[in-house]
DNA sequence: TCAACGTCGAACCGATCGGTACGATCTTTG
DNA sequence: CAAAGATCGTACCGATCGGTTCGACGTTGA
């Protein structure tokens, strides 16, 4: 039975579907763990749907990276803006966010890392790349506003400590993995603060 | 011409000779990068020879990973051990000996990680487990020989430290990972040794 | 009403995968 | 010298891969 009974055809809709449904699979499973077939038995379609609205399975990937990407950096950029003014706030948000994240059952690590690890394209390997960007301007503003005394260095520990954090959450133990890296953040923004204004 | 005329037979000597070459091409092309049949042409020999001496390319694997985290392991401590016994410098010869390889032209990133990512298997996330936990006794060691408050606490921050910069390194920029990680890493042990003895 | 379109399920394609088998050739061991 | 073992090169196996095609059937829009 091709198209059910009485069911709307919105091809907008299907392609979401496919892009929400394949980025939780493939982020389960990993970029190769897993086949057209089985990607779309598990999504709930056919693959003649699947290559109607992508391409390739490449592009598939691609399509979902990049909206995953945009995807969790809004959720860091919210979590430290719904933190107040406070950079000292705004960095333990993140890192609380972070926690949370490690904490549940089906926590893989950074999917966008993982991608690039897996998946040894090109195309993967940029996106990934600007993924970081996007994290590091992030954490850079949080220490440019803090006033550090260089805030594209204390950016770019924030984000080896991020990083950091999300791999020894996936790779050796979640749990605390983002409070202590949250505590060396505000350490490190104390120090880099001290000789300035406050501490 | 199976065997050339006039070479030497040796097995332990074959056996180690295709770890080491696997241990390269693995690394450069990912676990499941690279097919058998291409993995022995590289290494230069047969398939049968490959299969005389592993039951399977997981075996394979597993025998690639365990040595990497012994030798890598141990490149990590003699590092630290040639610095003299001042913490400090320990942790600094640490940091300098892993930009050195961060600036190394086929440099990819933590093989044990990047095989727990690519290859979803236990044996080998079980591998990298163990790794990572080598890495934390030996940097906690440090932080207790320096009189850390918390030693535990300030060993996995090392920690997080260390394997963020080898992703940052691999994925955003190699330039200068390792030595804003060392100088976090420092600035880090100032502040957990300040309650103490020193600053 | 009717043509265009979206979807399904299944069959199918060539390529590649991990792994095995075999005969030939050389070394090692007794 | 002879038997046993190591290695090679190649062919082969079944399974799976990404991707295509096709007929059937339903919806959408002019």
């Amino acid at each position: 039975m091709p198209v059910p009974k009485g069911s709307t055809i919105d091809p907008d809709r299907t392609r979401a579907t496919i892009l929400q449904a394949a980025t939780r699979v493939l982020y389960e499973r990993g970029l190769d763990g897993i086949g057209v077939a089985e990607l779309c038995t598990r999504i709930g379609i056919s693959k003649e749907t699947l290559y109607r609205h992508f391409d390739t399975k490449d592009g598939l990937v691609e399509a979902v990276l990049e909206a995953r990407s945009e995807r969790t950096t809004r959720w860091l950029a919210e979590a430290a803006a719904n933190a107040g003014d406070d950079p000292r706030d705004q960095l333990t948000a993140v890192f609380a966010a972070l926690q949370q994240w490690y904490d549940e059952p089906d926590f893989r690590g950074c999917a966008m890392v993982n991608a690039a690890t897996q998946h040894h394209v090109a195309a993967v390997r940029a996106l990934t790349k600007r993924h970081l960007e996007r994290y590091l301007d992030l954490l850079t503003g949080i220490a440019s506003r803090a006033g550090a005394a260089d805030p594209a260095l204390l950016g770019r520990q924030l984000l080896i400590l991020l990083e950091g954090a999300t791999v020894v959450a996936d790779h050796q133990d979640p749990v605390r993995a983002g409070e202590h890296a949250r505590d060396a953040a505000l350490a490190l923004l104390s120090v880099a603060t001290r000789t300035r204004a406050q501490g």
